[in-house]
DNA sequence: CCATGCATTAGTATCACACTAACGATATTA
DNA sequence: TAATATCGTTAGTGTGATACTAATGCATGG
């Protein structure tokens, strides 16, 4: 019964994918593109964005927002268990749809080593079912 | 980047497998047994109380709370999904009481039918790794 | 120089979660 | 019976995440 201090929200979850997503080759994302992409109006993105940089996961400067060091592990860290969760799932039969906007309600939750084990369990895959590479290498 | 509507947060599943657990044989549970449950205060514990009740998922009377029929179906379901998950974990090798902690923090949120898949995947399984039955009949 | 676009601030609201302090009722026990 | 202990409940606060509107500020391209 005891309580886990998230690193993150789903919120900021969503908002480190955006921003590991959306800034292809480094390019920093504009508030209103954030906003856009967790479909919420600016200030209340503003506000996740703030959240991020108290943790040391983002960082802004005029008004252009970029992944810091610790912001981009995280961000692949979730993603290497949003992709393992996902191919678990479509495995069992989940539709890729489905399986994906599942996967993004736990995998900022499920801790990294478990799914590095379920990732060896399910055959170690190394594409998800949208053909990304789980491991290591170039997202998107 | 959808936002779901969680049925329950942590804190109600929580208070609600305590209510399935703890409550044998139908007798309901003190506040303060909730209380202790949850490791929280009485006042706290109760105004988790208040929300299950609000959504139909337990009743109180005289300072006893007791499951509702639907409340008693969602606590079966986290259940059934915590014991996948669980099972999964130590199929795995996640170690039996990481794998309980952590299957707690993801049960509440995984959909049943999703689980049913993963079981069925790993093999069917009767029991969880403690040696509870993972379907319908009883529980403890 | 002005309008448009965007970031930011200020102010507000809700919900979950948690606490302390105080009060009330009941039960046990001296 | 009176005193004490136990427990539920209320009242009052506080915090953090999430969300909004309205207003302000700043820059750039007409």
């Amino acid at each position: 019964m005891e309580y886990s201090t998230n690193v993150v929200s789903k919120r900021e979850r969503d908002c480190l994918v955006s921003l590991v997503e959306g800034s292809t080759k480094g390019f920093p994302l504009r508030l209103y593109q954030i906003a856009s992409f967790l479909r919420v109006k600016p200030p209340t993105a503003l506000n996740v964005v703030r959240r991020l940089e108290q943790k040391g996961l983002a960082q802004s400067k005029d008004g252009m927002t970029l992944l810091t060091e610790l912001g981009d592990r995280t961000a692949k860290r979730i993603l290497l268990v949003h992709r393992t969760y996902e191919s678990l799932l479509c495995q069992s039969g989940v539709s890729e749809k489905s399986a994906c906007s599942d996967a993004a309600n736990v995998d900022f939750i499920i801790p990294e080593e478990e799914a590095r084990l379920i990732l060896k369990k399910i055959g170690n895959p190394r594409l998800c079912p949208h053909g990304k590479p789980i491991r290591d290498g170039e997202d998107k």
